[in-house]
DNA sequence: GTTAGGG
DNA sequence: CCCTAAC
């Protein structure tokens, strides 16, 4: 069967050159300080390496808490990185695939019934999307998800969480035998090592940012896309990316309506004859992505670049030594994707078409020459990096990575998802004052100095701080309050839950050990200081949550108190060792002594998932290896499970024998203790 | 709040 | 994982 196959590509993992080796060896050797310079670090690796940075220096001992203070903030940027381009690359051979095969990533809801194969539950959940698609491809055609770096466990968590699939143009993409074929030649690419960054990946980044969003994509879209602002434009950016059509379609500007953009240059094409048309450009991202998708991007656009929020304007940009740099990297011979291409040409800067596209690199803030720029000066703005707010995690040395990457990642997720603010920073100082405007405050034309704006991303804690935010003055983002949806609390949603209740990963927000579901803890107090003159700092997250929700959000009803079922978390091998281990000591009838013992300071694993996974341990070890599902338990784990419940069946039996003979002796002796008294 | 089991 | 009766 196809699907068993295709299986087989997602899952057994073809590795999938994610990034240059250079990029990678610098990233496995980046100390915690070093920025992470890496564009093509997906989230997951983002994540991880905050995890990284969080944990220095903190005491390793598994029950002492973390705490984080300021110092561990981290920066993290996903730059351009000049390896990245000095890598070889070849991007001909996925050209036709790329332009053949779906246009758009769909991303949907989580709707994973059976946990124990992805794939179907993938299809499954997939299936209106995809209709009649056993197709789970990645758009690029290769088929399934780049397994490099996750491992299984990790791949099925994810699994759970994301569904994919390839849809061509707006519909689903039957998955025919050139399909296959296509597939196949991306494999083989794949396999060959020389693939080009991108090829196959596009799943592991959709993966990435997926999770990160909780699987919940067009709400998160926004979120994302702010988030994803703060990352660099990649020289590269995937092909098939949905996000970064969004982005790049924000990154357009927002001419294209007023303006029909002159710009279809019909610039000599040299790079490959399987480039699309030129002058589809902006016009045909807009259709590729897909009338809702659209929406979204068009949306965000307006609330970011939306001229009655902010002018942007000036274009104090460096062009030459930003088109020196830009023509260096011609010298790469593939460099150019269509992809890129159309971006380049829908620009509508008509002299310079393609190198209008070089502000992808641009540091992290420029503006730029365009026609239409003189009538409506605007700033173009990138966020290069963001501050990730402290956080502090807590977890058992027993934990694997691969549960250390989720936590953190889930961690980085709430905060994220939640209440973000954000800072702007200029020539190193925060900008306190909403009420300048740009000009008054230098981030404008004349300004080119590439380092001087910066922005952060802090938690918006409280209301307090969000009403301390002036509402009157310029911001870069402003919330819409005619917002027709504006009558539902903004912050909750299923997104944010089920975050903060992991207690074991949590910020310094001071929302910690709440191991309930539903009880998510809004973020209080706390970072105040740090954010005292934090007045230039905006509300965002609320404002995209709403504005950008196409599909509709399940909210919570009235008293928000819809209980969420808690994220599903396999145990690991290494905690069915601790749970067997403590479990063989303890026996079977104390598991609150079994989770202070073994568990204690893993919030998110109650006494009863204890006992529950135990069952569920006797029952696997019980049962045919062939008929087990999940993570393999080794064999030597689920013997000593036998063994342990044997023998505390027994001692369990023996108790309540003796209990029993006890009440007999009672009943017959006690009327005579009595009489003897 | 814990245990023990069915769902 | 959830739900809950029964401690």
């Amino acid at each position: 069967m196809v699907l068993n196959r295709r299986l087989e590509y997602g899952f057994n993992g073809y590795q999938v050159p994610a990034m240059p080796r250079a990029a990678r060896s610098a990233r496995r050797r980046g100390s915690p300080n070093k920025k992470v310079e890496d564009n093509n670090m997906c989230a997951f690796d983002l994540l991880a390496t905050v995890a990284g940075k969080l944990l220095v220096g903190k005491d390793s001992s598994p029950s002492s808490s973390n705490l984080s203070t300021k110092q561990d903030q981290c920066a993290i940027t996903v730059g351009n990185i000049k390896e990245e381009f000095q890598a070889p690359q070849k991007q001909l051979e996925l050209q036709p695939y790329d332009q053949g095969s779906g246009d758009m990533i769909c991303l949907g809801p989580k709707l994973v019934p059976d946990y124990h194969n992805p794939v179907n539950s993938f299809k499954e959940a997939n299936k209106d999307a995809l209709g009649c698609a056993d197709t789970i491809v990645n758009s690029d055609g290769s088929g399934g998800l780049a397994s490099e770096k996750l491992g299984k466990d990790e791949m099925r968590y994810f699994a759970e969480k994301v569904t994919l699939g390839s849809v061509e143009h707006g519909k689903p993409s039957n998955y025919n035998s050139e399909d296959e074929t296509k597939r196949k030649n991306v494999v083989e690419l794949l396999n060959s090592g020389n693939a080009p960054h991108g090829t196959g990946a596009n799943m592991y980044s959709a993966i990435g940012d997926q999770v990160v969003w909780d699987a919940k994509p067009l709400v998160q879209i926004s979120s994302y896309s702010n988030a994803k602002m703060s990352f660099k434009e990649t020289e590269e950016p995937g092909p098939r990316n949905l996000f970064s059509q969004v982005r790049d379609n924000v990154a357009l500007d927002s001419k294209d309506d007023d303006e029909n953009s002159s710009g279809c240059t019909h610039r000599s094409t040299t790079k490959n004859s399987f480039k699309p048309a030129p002058c589809m450009g902006d016009r045909r991202i807009r259709k590729v992505l897909a009338s809702k998708y659209w929406k979204v991007a068009t949306k965000w656009k307006e609330k970011l670049f939306s001229r009655n929020d902010v002018d942007l304007k000036a274009d104090g940009f460096d062009k030459k030594s930003f088109y020196k740099r830009q023509r260096s990297q011609r010298n790469f011979p593939f460099k150019k994707r269509k992809f890129f291409d159309l971006n380049c040409e829908s620009n509508s800067d008509g002299e310079i078409s393609g190198d209008s596209c070089a502000d992808r690199e641009m540091s992290s803030v420029a503006g730029q020459h365009s026609p239409y720029q003189s009538a409506n000066p605007h700033v173009r703005v990138r966020i290069e990096s963001f501050r990730v707010p402290e956080l502090f995690i807590e977890i058992p040395e027993t934990a694997t990575v691969g549960s250390l990457k989720r936590t953190v990642m889930e961690a980085v997720t709430a905060i994220l998802g939640g209440e973000l603010r954000v800072g702007v920073v200029l020539q190193g100082k925060k900008v306190g004052d909403d009420s300048k405007t740009l000009a008054q405050t230098g981030i404008c034309h004349g300004n080119n100095q590439v380092d001087a704006l910066g922005f952060t991303l802090e938690p918006n804690s409280s209301q307090d701080l969000r009403s301390a935010t002036p509402r009157s003055s310029p911001s870069l983002v402003r919330r819409n309050t005619s917002y027709p949806h504006s009558r539902y609390p903004p912050a909750r949603t299923e997104a944010r839950e089920g975050i903060f209740d992991e207690p074991q990963a949590v910020n310094n927000l001071g929302n910690s050990a709440e191991s309930d579901r539903g009880s998510a803890t809004s973020p209080t107090d706390l970072s105040n200081k740090g954010l005292a003159d934090s007045k230039a700092l905006v509300p965002v997250s609320a404002l995209n949550r709403e504005t950008l929700a196409v599909v509709p959000v399940r909210r919570k009803s009235k008293h928000s108190e819809i209980a969420q079922r808690r994220i599903r978390r396999p145990f690991s091998v290494a905690e069915v060792e601790a749970l067997v281990q403590a479990v063989e000591k303890l026996g079977t009838g104390r598991w609150r002594d079994v989770k202070l013992r073994a568990f204690d300071s893993v919030k998110h694993r109650t006494y009863v998932d204890l006992k529950d996974k135990w069952k569920t341990l006797v029952h696997t070890a019980r049962i045919s290896p062939q008929q087990r599902r999940g993570e393999p338990v080794p064999q030597e784990l689920l013997d000593r499970v036998l063994t342990a419940h044997a023998y505390w069946s027994q001692q369990q039996a023996k108790q309540q024998l003796k209990h029993h003979h006890r009440r007999h002796h009672h009943h017959h002796h006690q009327p005579e203790t009595r009489l003897l008294l």
